[in-house]
DNA sequence: CTTGACCTTCCAGTCACTGGAAGCCTTATG
DNA sequence: CATAAGGCTTCCAGTGACTGGAAGGTCAAG
């Protein structure tokens, strides 16, 4: 299977297909011609990559997983652990893009958005309290 | 002012007012010796700049803010517009982290955790459903 | 006069790609 | 058999918004 139809199949583009060989996250042979030619194993691993970066893993902890995943021998626990960190960076980002929300959304509700200077936005975040935690 | 007091007061690193300098966003006085010197005007943009980056507006959406800020005839429609499209990018990201940790959760918690190779999060993410989006 | 805390510039690195150029390889058509 | 279209290769550079660090100038205190 040459790169397209592994990018088509696991629904990354070939680009970042290129890119996870760069980094040592899958190891495609070659063909006589210089082409990737990937497995079912390759195919399975860029789908599990393509997976686990959609639910939001960095790529050293799809490094880490997929290692875990092909390890028959691993403990659930590892898993765990990674995933777990992992939520709980979620739930950070929720919490802070929530409290964002809640703050603009009043400021866009309180703003009458006409030709007078006159803005309640501007003046909200004039006035705001100081950032505690960076977005 | 010298950049470290400007940086106390605007809650914003030095770094981060030499790279807004660098990119146009504020330019302060120098004093005889090379020193940045900030007037309270410079200060109110560096504090504007750290409370809107803080509500996640982008570099050039706070520029684009900032100049609007600074002109006593704009439309607050102009604000408002900004404001709005950046509360609709909160808005997706907040439901694409929601349906994350959704997943997670559940698998996380159909994970034992213990030393057995048996991992529900590992099946879960090679049987999850194709990424739809990227986070 | 020296120490230490400032300040300056510039360069490189982060993360996870993404775009583009230049150039082979393969397949279909005239 | 020549050519054109499309796929493949590598390599280089850029994204956003900083951040770290090196090398060196400046200043106030002791």
């Amino acid at each position: 299977m040459n790169i397209s139809d592994a990018a088509q199949r696991a629904g990354l583009p070939a680009k970042t297909i290129r890119y996870y060989e760069d980094i040592g996250l899958v190891t495609p042979n070659r063909d006589t011609n210089g082409y990737r030619v990937f497995s079912e194993r390759e195919l399975h691993k860029l789908t599990f990559l393509a997976r686990s970066r959609a639910l939001g893993f960095s790529i050293e902890d799809c490094r880490a997983l997929l290692a875990l995943y092909e390890d028959q021998t691993r403990a659930s626990g590892d898993v765990k652990r990674i995933a777990k960190e992992h939520l709980d960076e979620i739930e950070v980002k929720i919490s802070d893009l929530v409290a964002m929300r809640d703050t603009l959304s009043e400021l866009v509700h309180a703003c009458s958005g006409d030709d007078r200077p006159d803005c309640p936005i501007l003046k909200g975040i004039e006035h705001a309290a100081g950032p505690t935690k960076k977005p």
